[in-house]
DNA sequence: AAGGCAGGAGTTACA
DNA sequence: CTCCTGCCTT
């Protein structure tokens, strides 16, 4: 008999969105609600009691970090759901354009572009002008992919310029030549292979009877697409996400997906999780009535397991120095075993660490630099991308002179267009040597180099394979050149990349593996090693913390200067939202007065979204600073300026601000609760 | 072709 | 302030 005892854990509403079959199935999963645990829970459900095949349920993610957890713990309720389909909607692609991508006229062996590498292809059709917008197109390229939209289509929502199609345009016709694509295609093409190919849109309806997508609120248009497409007439859909949540609409989001389901897909059923596990209700408070200002909502109150808990305390400092060093100081005393501390942007993380390293206080800062962007792991694996592709512009234009060998930006426009006009590839050009001289040379014995390393490859493992071509190129002496620190760092990041090879087999197959593998999941998550955790909020997305400190609460800071419509701060205010909902005991808030932003010492103001905190939710303490009141009209005495008298009086976040008018006709702003007024109360 | 210097721009992030 | 791009010099 199969134990279903998981089932008898769950809530009464976690029991219903498990149980539920038949129509699509729209999940909203409140913040800390148990949301993995319906999902794996249902997955284990529709194996044991249902008898679905593992191996005919798919489930999306858009993480690989969130596809693994959620393989694992699936496997834990039940072992029969091994062989179940947990991928991210671009690994889903992959497999699917491996399968068919001939279809579509894709070699099987295609290569996949990251951000850096599309806009390196971008830049290489962009005429001197354009090239001044190279950030704009390439970005613009990605939304209107996003988007689903081609060349062909309207892209004036995307961006206003007589230009953009034609570039576009340009930019796909040399994406096709290279043979490879980027992430927006890893949903497009297959998108266009389940719409255009009958046989194979049949072929995955039947080996998928049940799809589930999780995190819904972040899936883009053409994931909605791709979604349409997936769904057939036995599918059984589930979706499950938090419009509440939703803060990547930057990147292509559209809250609308989530909003709109239950018109997309007729007849869905609505299943709220608001019973909230993780946080004190205090701290639930506080979020609720933080996102209750926001109007594009589908609605949900989260009802806390826990009641009471402690007060939120919200702190100024005159500086942004200060802020730092009270945190540092606060996590040497208290200890920072589960504590992390959130800022909007990675620039904010240099003072904490500073002061962190200052205290002593051990911290690890999650996701600056990502290992795979690296200049130095990129070489090399644009080395191997070569390799396996002599057709791959970006790649090769990106190691023909690293290190320098006398081929100069000249040489190479005339590869490319002597290769682009015989319909040769760029190996075969340089075999040739066509220019004349030094670099014709140096061109010949560049593919000399080139043909050897790659007749080895099929006789070696990838690894060692992989270390002859770091010193045979000439790059593992190029990066031992630079200063000590920096050359330390990259060769301990390739040493990292070749440890990583060594448990690929050798040959095309075991490059086409690893490639596809850093392509798809380089991000490696270093160490969970202990110390307080310094972190954007935006990647504290699913995760908890004890305690959690949210810093550079103002104005410009948070919300974003760039934050300007009214879609722009609600996004702001969910991501406020979802640094909240971090926290499962304790809350600290705090902003500065004075913070050096691009070098200037910046005046702050605090951030709108401290006022949308009930008050009840909040530490007394913080409403005593306002017991020394100077009211206007009342006179004052300052060190430096002498007497004055207040002539205006308001409030900054809940922080005081009075103006005086001196004796000496000067005017001055104060913040009393750090300069020292002294109230004259008797003349 | 390559290295040095001046000027401009500068969120958030996943595959 | 810092990083990157582009232009200028050698």
């Amino acid at each position: 008999m199969v134990d279903l005892s998981y089932l008898e854990t769950l809530n009464a509403e976690q029991r219903e969105a498990v149980f539920h079959s038949g129509s699509p199935l729209l999940i909203l999963a409140g913040a800390g609600s148990g949301k993995t645990r319906v999902i794996t829970t249902k997955i284990a459900y529709l194996v044991d009691a249902l008898g679905i095949p593992a191996r005919s349920i798919l489930a999306v993610t858009f993480t690989n970090k969130a596809a693994r957890e959620m393989y694992e713990r699936a496997l834990q309720l039940s072992p029969r759901t091994e062989g179940v389909m947990i991928k991210t909607f671009h690994s889903f692609g992959v497999w699917l354009l491996r399968l068919y991508g001939e279809r579509l006229g894709l070699a099987r062996d295609f290569a996949i572009y990251d951000d850096e590498d599309a806009r390196a292809l971008l830049s290489s059709i962009l005429d001197g002008s354009q090239r001044r917008h190279l950030s704009r197109y390439a970005w613009a390229i990605s939304r209107a992919k996003d988007y689903a939209l081609g060349p062909e289509d309207d892209l004036s929502s995307i961006l206003e310029d007589d230009d953009f199609p034609e570039l576009y345009a340009r930019y796909e016709d040399r994406l096709r030549d290279t043979g490879n694509v980027d992430f927006g295609d890893l949903i497009l093409l297959p998108l266009r292979l389940l719409k255009e190919h009958e046989d194979v849109r049949r072929k995955v309806h039947a080996a998928f009877r049940v799809v589930m997508v999780d995190e819904y609120q972040d899936s883009n248009v053409a994931q909605f697409f791709l979604l349409r497409e997936l769904y057939g007439p036995e599918t059984y859909l589930c979706v499950v996400g938090d419009e509440d949540q939703s803060i990547y609409r930057f990147r292509g989001a559209e809250v609308r997906n989530i909003l709109d389901f239950p018109d997309a897909f007729e007849g869905t059923h609505i299943v709220r999780l608001e019973t909230n596990y993780r946080s004190t209700e205090t701290i639930l408070r506080a979020a609720s009535g933080v996102i209750a200002h926001n109007e594009g909502r589908l609605g949900k109150t989260l009802r806390p397991i826990r009641q009471g808990g402690d007060v939120i305390r919200i702190l100024s400092f005159p500086s942004a120095e200060e802020e730092a060093a009270y945190w540092a100081r606060f996590l040497r005393e208290e200890g920072w075993e589960d504590v992390a501390v959130l800022y909007r942007a990675h620039y904010q993380s240099r003072l904490l660490e500073l002061a962190l390293a200052r205290e002593g206080v051990p911290y690890r800062v999650v996701g600056s630099l990502r290992f795979y962007e690296r200049e130095e792991v990129k070489d090399l694996l644009a080395f191997l991308r070569l390799v396996l592709n002599p057709r791959d512009e970006v790649s090769f234009l990106r190691v023909i002179n690293k290190p320098p060998r006398g081929i100069g930006a000249k040489s190479q426009k005339a590869i490319i267009s002597h290769a682009r006009g015989t319909g040769s590839t760029l190996v075969e050009v340089l075999r040739e040597g066509v220019v004349p001289g030094k670099a014709g040379a140096s061109m010949v014995e560049f593919a000399r180099f080139l043909d050897h390393i790659g007749e080895r490859l099929s006789r070696m493992d990838l690894a060692s394979w992989m270390e002859d071509l770091l010193k045979e190129s000439g790059l593992w002496d190029y990066y031992q050149g630079f200063d000590d620190y920096t050359a330390r760092q990259k060769l301990e990041n390739l040493q990292e990349l070749l440890a990583l090879a060594r448990s690929y087999p050798g040959g095309r197959d075991g490059l086409l593996a690893f490639l596809e593998y850093v392509a798809l999941e380089g991000s490696l998550d270093r160490g969970s090693g202990d110390g307080v955790v310094l972190i954007t909020m935006h990647n504290t997305k699913g995760l908890e913390f004890s305690k959690v400190i949210i810093t550079g609460l103002e104005e410009g800071v948070f919300p974003s200067w760039a934050a300007s419509s009214p879609e722009d701060i609600e996004e702001e205010r969910r991501l406020f939202y979802v640094a909240l909902t971090r926290a499962k005991d304790g809350l600290f808030l705090s902003w500065a007065q004075t913070r050096n932003i691009r070098g200037r010492r910046s005046f702050q103001q605090a951030s709108r979204f401290l006022r949308e905190i009930p008050p009840e939710c909040l530490s007394p303490s913080y409403e005593e600073e306002e017991e020394e009141d100077f009211p206007v009209g009342s006179r004052i005495y300052h060190d430096d300026y002498g007497y004055g008298m207040v002539v205006e009086r308001r409030h900054n976040g809940n922080l005081l601000v009075v103006k005086v008018r001196f004796e000496t006709g000067y005017t001055c702003e104060f913040l009393p609760s750090y300069t020292p007024l002294e109230r004259i109360r008797h003349e």
